[in-house]
DNA sequence: AGGCGAGTCTACAACGATGTAGGATGGCCG
DNA sequence: CGGCCATCCTACATCGTTGTAGACTCGCCT
């Protein structure tokens, strides 16, 4: 049986509560006591009990992570990047995996299994803008990913639109003008598709190429086949181009494998610039050109905010939005002499 | 606030245990009464505080998964399929990085951070053997992984020597009689790099095929880079061969590129397999041949045993092992004639 | 000398749940 | 009719911790 106050109590000849004192720094307490106390402690192998104490003081020192799926490298190494920040805040994190369906993202915002956390950093995929109420809750929550805005929640993101544009504006300085996507979403508006979709319109219309709609991959998921299955029926469209912005990494890779497979030579032929800088890109043949998002300052920052949201539950702080600083990263699949 | 069994019990004018028997089916209660508190709770939103009931029970409902690093993908995919295992059985998963380094697994195994939890999942790296006697832990403890044999746990892990064997026979069987090495360990006798050459080994034996050092790539660590520089000094050696065993996929894959780069065809000159089946060797040009080492079995088998320890805490059950079925996947990288 | 404040420590209640013991009711048996 | 058992419910103690209030000592100021 582990060792409680009271045994260590009890060993040093103090009361309870001065155990309890020496253990959370009390400032007022003679070094003799401490000393004895601390002794007492370390013979017993006292540890506290944390259940006590989350009951005693409502903070339970965990805060919740829901994402759609570690096996989606973006998410894994997201939850890498945020547990990492937790950890340097002496935070411990308990994942979720919502599949990416709408009904279990519904259902972790009202799940009573929530209470084992001081708050949550959520980040939907099936959920949509509509469905913002469903995120006014009675317990800290930092919203991640672009599938809502301007709901009663901190958000932190990326900067969608600006690095998408970006991207593209990388292509077209290499002397492309015929840019296909992959991973268009049909009609959205807001989203990760969305908003790389207006960014990369936004460069062409600087740059003024124009706009082709026959260019654009439409996929719903952005898996790797997803990504090759896009850049096949682009193929077999008989539309030309000489470049890609995959909407994501994943996609990409995808879209170069099959672009390969038919011989186009990259970035010779065709131009490819992906969107996450996943660890896979860097050893892809070609090495895939990107965007860094800022994973680590977002998974930071989300962490950081959450906790102030945490620590000073009544502030009436309205809620904020953070976005990310990016990098556009050039590597082999877009490395044209420019 | 949220509201508590005594809120509920005064609205539905019970006492408090009464509203807790109903919470935990407890049989002997009038429908009517039962009704009415259901009434009340429904009513108030109550739900129960999972710190308090942990205080009583001495159970959270959570166990802890220790891992080297979510951004590896194996430890993504196999955490996945962990969480996914937990949901199953009504558990959550609180997922701790030990980065592989071996203090801060010492450091896991005694932190009082781990009160949290009912019991550990533990993939150490960094530890190894000799370091066996700190997992004499006096919380439930369940091994997963190839560092440590024989330990006072539960051990789950894949059958490494026999799936490396398959695999070797695998190349074996497709006419290949040089077959290379990737991410070969110094010295090794267990852990995967030991297990998995001694597999290869055999296969050698069983074939009448001679063992040939120079065919060994070493590498300590298991990254893509590490498997595109092993690849490159083999490359450099002049040492021939006719296929790679990467052991594991992000070698193999790291390895692919590099021999792709030095003109070689894949599986037509030198044929490829990897070991773990990761997603990402499904979408690889070409596709990665590979071992499925049951990682959904692993993960189950890890819960429910881990579960078992958890419910049955001083059944004086030995420490038991158990090996996951594996396959042999054939993919592009191995497809030759045969 | 009396009073005041700072320093050191303790007793007790409380967080919200569950286990134990036992009280009240009603039906059934002998 | 008395006794017994099953059913239904309650009061109280308890898990291990921390917050509150206050006791006591000591030195210093007036």
């Amino acid at each position: 049986m582990a060792a409680t106050l009271k045994d260590v109590a009890l060993a040093a000849g103090v009361s309870i509560k001065t155990v309890s004192n020496v253990i959370n720094d009390y400032q007022h307490i003679r070094a003799d006591t401490k000393q004895r106390v601390m002794e007492a402690i370390s013979e017993l192998g006292y540890s506290p009990n944390l259940s006590a104490r989350s009951l005693r003081s409502g903070r339970t020192g965990v805060i919740g992570l829901a994402v759609p799926e570690l096996s989606l490298s973006y998410f894994a190494e997201l939850a890498d990047s945020i547990i990492k920040a937790a950890e340097r805040r002496g935070l411990k994190v308990l994942i979720e995996q919502t599949g990416g369906d709408r009904a279990h993202e519904l259902e972790i915002l009202s799940s009573p299994r929530l209470q084992m956390t001081d708050g949550l950093l959520f980040s939907p995929l099936g959920m949509s803008n509509e469905d913002a109420d469903h995120l006014n809750v009675s317990f800290p929550l930092v919203l991640l990913g672009e599938r809502i805005f301007g709901g009663p929640t901190d958000h932190v993101t990326m900067s969608n639109v600006e690095s998408a544009r970006a991207a593209t504006a990388h292509l077209l300085s290499k002397g492309c003008r015929r840019i296909a996507v992959v991973g268009a979403h049909e009609g959205e508006v807001i989203g990760s598709a969305g908003l790389r979709l207006r960014g990369y319109r936004q460069a062409l219309e600087e740059a003024g190429v124009p706009f082709d709609p026959r260019l654009l991959g439409y996929t719903t998921l952005w898996h790797r086949s997803n990504g090759a299955t896009s850049m096949r029926q682009l193929l077999e469209s008989g539309v030309e181009f000489d470049a890609v912005f995959g909407l994501n990494d994943t996609l990409a890779l995808g879209a170069m494998r099959v672009l390969q497979e038919a011989g186009r030579r990259i970035p010779d032929d065709v131009a490819v610039i992906g969107f996450d800088d996943l660890d896979e890109g860097r050893y892809s043949l070609p090495t895939l050109s990107t965007i860094d998002p800022g994973r680590d300052e977002i998974a930071d920052t989300a962490v950081r905010v959450l906790q102030e949201r945490i620590t000073n539950r009544e502030g009436n702080v309205p809620p904020r939005e953070f976005e990310a600083r990016f990098h556009v990263i050039e590597r082999e699949s877009s490395a044209l002499p420019g």
